[in-house]
DNA sequence: TCATTAAATACATACTAATGGTATGTATAG
DNA sequence: CTATACATACCATTAGTATGTATTTAATGA
């Protein structure tokens, strides 16, 4: 193919097809050959000559798509008047959540822990990472300085709650029977996050509602 | 080699070696002739031999490792003198937990949740099969018939206490800095699970304390 | 009870296809 | 002319297979 002038447009393609094929086939599922295939007339050469390694492509993927989404959380987050309770439901509003399960949505993960066991890591590891040390507790805090949150143990609530609505609460890695049981999981959620000082507002179950509806648009 | 007399000593020493290299280095992380080099003379014939694939070696060392353990709690939630609540807070007894980090401590494995992915996936994939549909929702279902838990989401509130149980109070796949922060998670998941009806016991801080003891015995 | 033999088992050896990655060549943009 | 954007050809490692060989076990016969 010559050299492109706008090689940027490569890296996109190349990004959109590994995406695609990490989230459907998982890490180890994926092989460079597949995203090779699925780049019409490109060739392995072009990949690695942007990227250095598979694990590069893979975060690169992850990075570029989840960027709007924490770009908007930070927009929303930043606001100055608004108490941290406040900033704490409207995390998990549906103008928060939705976007980012309408990206999950799009990409059709596999529905196994042990195929997808690589995005479940890095899921894992984002509980903690980005939700619990980077935005969350911090809205915490920010609650309990101003008084709108009491709350005894800021960090461990963080952790616990991002790690269970972002493992349990959305099926990413386990199918769930039906809409019914995401609400229950959405209500028994709300009642522990509330057992320890997090109130996560009353519109939770329409959120995940919504949840539901954006994951299984698709039906399948 | 020629031939062994006893192959399931072959067999033995295949899981042992496996199960170590698996811990440590994750299942992408160890190949099998690493498994092979680590069994003195053999070679891959034999392994493949005993064992289809790696895959199979894998499921086959984990579920050697853990069959005691499950055995044990077998036995424990068999004895038809306890209610539905004493056999919860039995779970959750040091007798029940401590040989479980036991096993994990003495295959140290990495502390990191991409590397060991396919742990943290079995690990997740069990705390619903195993942990949820398994034994812990009958467990709360026996003790809502008998009056001793009053839990108005059981399958919920099992499934959620069970993914935090074992893959955030077990420091298993991220470091934990100290013993005071696993006795803060042990005390916020204490909270939150009696906030849906499971009353933990009150010794669960004991617990942990014993917990934080044996898997840091080794000092790394 | 014991030697002989046949068959099944427990490996070792040699090989294959696929994979992630590299080295190098070539054409095009600036 | 030089740096970049690729293509081509190649390499080492990997999971897995095909096949060969030695040894144990089972069957047989006396």
């Amino acid at each position: 193919m010559g050299r492109n002038k706008y090689p940027e447009e490569t890296v996109a393609k190349i990004l959109d097809a590994a995406l695609e094929l990490f989230c459907a086939q998982g890490y180890e599922g994926t092989s460079i050959q597949d995203i090779v295939d699925r780049l019409d007339g490109m060739t392995k050469g072009a990949i690695y000559h942007h990227f250095k390694s598979k694990e590069e492509i893979f975060n690169a993927a992850f990075d570029r798509a989840m960027a709007p989404i924490v770009e908007r959380r930070r927009a929303t987050l930043g606001a100055g008047n608004m108490t941290g309770a406040q900033k704490l439901k409207r995390l998990y509003a549906p103008e928060s959540v939705v976007p980012q399960i309408d990206l999950w949505a799009r990409m059709h993960p596999a529905a196994d822990p042990v195929k997808s066991s690589r995005l479940l890591a890095m899921q894992y590891q984002g509980s903690f990472d980005e939700s619990a040390d980077g935005y969350l507790l911090p809205v915490i805090e920010e609650g309990i300085a101003d008084g709108s949150i009491a709350c005894a143990c800021p960090r461990e609530a963080a952790e616990a709650v991002s790690l269970l609505a972002n493992l349990w609460l959305l099926p990413l890695f386990r199918p769930l029977e039906n809409k019914g049981r995401m609400l229950a999981r959405a209500q028994c959620l709300a009642q522990m996050a509330a057992a320890v000082g997090l109130d996560l507002g009353n519109e939770v179950l329409q959120t995940t509602a919504q949840i539901w509806d954006v994951w299984n648009r698709a039906g399948w």
